[in-house]
DNA sequence: GGTTGACCTAGAGCCGACTCTAGCTCCTAC
DNA sequence: GTAGGAGCTAGAGTCGGCTCTAGGTCAACC
């Protein structure tokens, strides 16, 4: 156990990512990496550990909703270094606001939906009695 | 005040609905109405009130990430009238699912993201006392 | 009678985010 | 030596959900 994965292939990351191999050759033509993708022999990507962890906030950050755009912009951002500190937050912070809305708006469905469901629960529970 | 509604055009369904003529059309090309729509002088589509209302129910199962095809579905079963109930439920339930967890995991990435916007307001703190 | 302006239909176009394909290079194993 | 499997590039295709366009009808106003 905690194998020192020196380095892994498009296939491997696919795998512990959930990401497909088309998708990351996508992100990475999408400017999504901090660090460029080493290549080893024929051409090969090679990705680190931190690419990986790089990845699994990205992961995050598209499941809730940010753009290919504002992810490549925050990965611009941490790879141009300290300093930016503050466009980072600003963006993070951002991606928060519309996040927790998106979040608001969810609940305020779902209570719509739940009450409909309980219209015909008790719709066919009075069938079942009648 | 409550004026009587007796019939609505499209560009005003779209003014009190929120959703473009184009995107009306297109929900009705997709049978997304229970009723077929009403038309009027030289093939004019006229709305009901309980179009309106339909439309507004719509919305919020769009909103919540129903997709399309369900939501014909669904417009399928209330049109063939009473009797299916059950469908009706099943199928809300399923929704009513989908929305719970996609609601759970965006507060899953919001946690993410609330640590990494305390991260960089911390660091930004810190450099602003040194 | 000419110009708006709202509406009509049918169908093309767009956007984001992948996904897939063709045609290629390697390496490994039989 | 050849078949399979993983990877490569560049570019085409897909999908959902609209959005827009072209070309037309009609009624109302000036």
């Amino acid at each position: 156990m905690a194998e020192v994965t020196a380095g892994l292939s498009i296939g491997q990351v696919a795998e512990r990512t959930g990401l497909s191999v088309h998708a990351l050759r996508f992100y990475e033509q999408q400017g999504v990496f901090v660090t460029p993708v080493r290549r080893g022999a024929a051409g090969r990507r090679v990705y680190s550990q931190d690419d990986v962890d790089w990845l699994s906030i990205c992961i995050i950050l598209r499941a809730s909703g940010m753009p290919l755009p504002a992810l490549r912009r925050y990965a611009d951002l941490v790879r141009e270094g300290n300093g930016n500190e503050e466009e980072r937050l600003a963006l993070l912070r951002e991606h928060h606001g519309r996040v927790t809305d998106q979040i608001g708006r969810l609940a305020q469905c779902l209570d719509l939906i739940t009450f409909k469901v309980g219209v015909y629960e008790d719709l066919l529970d009075q069938n079942r009695q009648a």
